[in-house]
DNA sequence: AAGCACAACAACCGCGGGCGC
DNA sequence: TGCGCCCGCGGTTGTTGTGCT
C-alpha cells in the first residue's frame, strides 16, 4: 500500500502554529471549505503538511470548538462512553458536542485514567494491568517491562500468553461471535495458559453495571475482570463458552434502552 | 530565585481503511 | 483485481505551564 508522503518531506514547518499560518488557514477552509487537505496548504500559502493542517483545524481553529475544562457531565459521559467503546475517541468525541478526540484523549490519559487507576487500587489492585500511555518520563520503562513481559509478575502468570481480541469497531452484533469463535479456533486445545484479553464486551458489562462500569464494583462481574483502562483481561476458563458470554452481552443491550438506541445511533 | 518534577495539551507519526483509477 | 492516494484514527512525543522544595 502506498504511503503518502508526510511532514518529514524537507522544507515544511513543524511545530507549534504561528497566530499567521492560524489565519491562513482559517481564511483558505472559510473561503473554499474543508477537505482536501493535501492540496490545502499549497493552495493557503501554508508550507506544512496536510496532516498538520487538518489536525490544527480540527482540534483547534474549527468554530465550533468548545474550549474549557471539561464538565462533570462530559467527565461522567466520557468514562461510560469507555467502558463501552474502549479507546474509541473519535467516537467518544462525537457524542460531546464541541470535544474533539485528541481533547478527550489526553483529558482520558492526564486525568481519567489516573483517577480509576487511583480508585481501583483502593478496590482490587491485583486486577489492574497499566494502561495508556501515561507520562513519558516515569512510565517508559515500565511500557518497556511491561511489553517485554518482565514485570514484576511471576512464575506462571507472567509465563501467561495474552490474545488481545479487537478493540471495539463500530458495533455489529455478529461481530463479537466471530472474533470469538475465531480465538477460540486460535486457542484450540490449549487454553490453559491463555488469557483472552477483550476490549469490548467486559467494557459493556461495565458500563451495565449500574451504570458505574468503573472502580470497586468490577468484582461483581462474574468472574469476569473489567480492567482500568483499554484492555480488559478475561480469564479463559474451561467452562465459560465465549458465545454465552457473548449472548449476555446482547441480553445487556436489550435490557438497557439508552445502550440500545446508542448502538444503533452508532451503527447509522 | 533557581532548579526540579509533574501536569496539561498541542502536535507528530505510522498504520490501515476507503475509494477511484 | 490490484495499485496508489487520501483521509482519519489512535498512540506517542514535544513543549509549555505550574507548583513544590
Amino acid at each position: 500500500m502506498g504511503r503518502a508522503p508526510c511532514c518529514s518531506k524537507v522544507g515544511l514547518y513543524r511545530g507549534p502554529w504561528t497566530t499567521k499560518e492560524d489565519t491562513l488557514l482559517i481564511n483558505y477552509i472559510q473561503a473554499h471549505g474543508e477537505g482536501h487537505w493535501r492540496s490545502l496548504p499549497k493552495k493557503a500559502g501554508l508550507l506544512r503538511c496536510g496532516k498538520s493542517c487538518r489536525l490544527r483545524w480540527l482540534n483547534y481553529l474549527r468554530p465550533d470548538i468548545k474550549r474549557g475544562n471539561i464538565t462533570p457531565d462530559e467527565d461522567d459521559l466520557i468514562i461510560r462512553l469507555h467502558s463501552l467503546l474502549g479507546n474509541r475517541w473519535s467516537l467518544i468525541a462525537g457524542r460531546l458536542p464541541g470535544r474533539t478526540d485528541n481533547e478527550i484523549k489526553n483529558y482520558w490519559n492526564s486525568h481519567l485514567s489516573k483517577r480509576l487507576m487511583k480508585n481501583s487500587t483502593a478496590g482490587n489492585k491485583s486486577q489492574c494491568m497499566g494502561g495508556s500511555a501515561g507520562k513519558r518520563s516515569g512510565n517508559k520503562r515500565k511500557q518497556k517491562e511491561d511489553s517485554d513481559g518482565i514485570s514484576s509478575r511471576n512464575g506462571e502468570a507472567a509465563a501467561k500468553i495474552k490474545i488481545y481480541l479487537p478493540k471495539a469497531v463500530k458495533a455489529c452484533p455478529s461481530s463479537g461471535t466471530k472474533y470469538l469463535s475465531n480465538i477460540q479456533s486460535m486457542i484450540g486445545s490449549s487454553p490453559r495458559n491463555v488469557e483472552v484479553v477483550d476490549h469490548t464486551m467486559s467494557g459493556l458489562k461495565a458500563a451495565n453495571n449500574g451504570g458505574q462500569g468503573w472502580g470497586s464494583n468490577n468484582e461483581e462481574l462474574d468472574g469476569l475482570v473489567c480492567d482500568l483502562d483499554s484492555s480488559y483481561p478475561i480469564p479463559l476458563q474451561n467452562d465459560i463458552m465465549l458465545d454465552d458470554i457473548f449472548g449476555e452481552f446482547q441480553q445487556l443491550l436489550k435490557e438497557d434502552g439508552i445502550m440500545d438506541s446508542f448502538v444503533d445511533s452508532l451503527l447509522a
